[in-house]
DNA sequence: CAGGCGTGGGG
DNA sequence: TCCCCAAGCCT
């Protein structure tokens, strides 16, 4: 290469170069999941991410059929019982999830027509959506510009374009900055880049043990370059959970979830033997509304 | 804003 | 076995 007329060197990869990688990587990779599908419509995309929030694809999607099958439109689901919504959500965890999912389609029938809103400020104000949700569906749903940060797309963006490992605990305005210099300037290309890039994250720049040997962005990759330098960051706390309060918690309501009526409260007993902490928990849990108290000493799901 | 909130699979 | 998670949200 003739390096003599090549302009002044941008340490920084060019970012419609990135854009074409990746594109192109994701038609040839990308994952046949049924939100993605043609058919997929914008309630099945935000079922999709409320369930995808914290819990692996491979345990989603059998449940997101299911749930879809059932509860087609935001209507559907709304005119349950919320016990219904904590039910069906089965064992893919944090069940608030499932109370939220269940309040967002009563707030779409009530305040949309029963229609998922397609802006991002609408979708925010959604119980259970939050920065990254508002995002993803505007972007997947409705093929809009927006910064999707979830935990593969910053990984990505740290690792290529600022050669450390890992992201720092919490999103800061020069990460968000950055995302946002890097999206394309098109309502189509930057929702294809979002996905896009999530999906490379995913499967190929992985937290641990990425393949870069597969990574269309390996030589260009500001990691790699660096020779794979270790996170060197404030280390997050290990979570314990033997003994915790959500371990009991998930206890208590996996004995809701295998009856199919409200049950004496008598029958939590056996779920937990510490009996400080397990009326601690039922209390908690009858605070999130995720339980209630029924007549003759009896509890349900709401 | 740090901590609480489930679950089951893989290294 | 034990540890680490996996497309966050809310307070």
């Amino acid at each position: 290469m003739d390096l003599s007329t090549a302009p002044a060197e941008d340490p920084r990869p060019d970012p419609t170069d990135l854009h074409l990688r990746v594109l192109a990587w994701y038609a040839d990779h990308a994952r046949d999941l049924p939100w993605r599908r043609s058919d997929a419509t914008p309630w099945g995309v935000l079922v999709s991410e409320i369930m995808l929030q914290q819990t692996p694809v491979a345990r989603v999607a059998p449940v997101w059929e299911e749930w879809l099958r059932t509860w087609p439109r935001p209507a559907d689901l709304a005119a349950e019982p919320a016990g219904e919504a904590v039910r069906a959500w089965g064992r893919l965890g944090y069940p608030r999830r499932a109370l939220r999912l269940h309040a967002a389609a009563q707030a779409i029938v009530e305040q949309h027509g029963g229609e998922v809103p397609s802006t991002y400020d609408e979708l925010l104000a959604l119980p259970g959506i939050g920065d990254y949700t508002a995002a993803a569906v505007a972007s997947f749903a409705y093929g809009q510009r927006h910064v999707v940060l979830d935990t593969n797309v910053r990984r990505v963006l740290t690792r290529v374009l600022r050669g450390a490992e890992l992201p720092s605990p919490a999103v800061t305005r020069a990460e968000r900055d950055l995302a946002t210099e890097h999206l394309p300037d098109d309502d189509r290309t930057a929702a294809a880049w979002a996905v896009g890039v999530m999906e490379l994250g995913a499967l190929v720049c992985t937290a641990s043990r990425p393949s870069c040997g597969r990574c269309p962005l390996a030589d260009t990759c500001a990691w790699r370059a660096a020779g794979h330098p270790s996170y060197d960051g404030p280390v997050r706390r290990a979570q314990t959970w033997a003994g915790t309060d959500r371990q009991c918690r998930g206890r208590l309501l996996d004995v809701l979830r295998a009856t199919d009526g409200p049950v004496p409260a008598q029958a939590l007993v056996g779920a937990w033997d510490d009996a400080d902490q397990r009326e601690r928990c039922v209390a908690s849990l009858l605070d999130d509304g995720l339980l209630v108290r029924l007549e003759g000493d009896r509890v349900g799901l709401p």
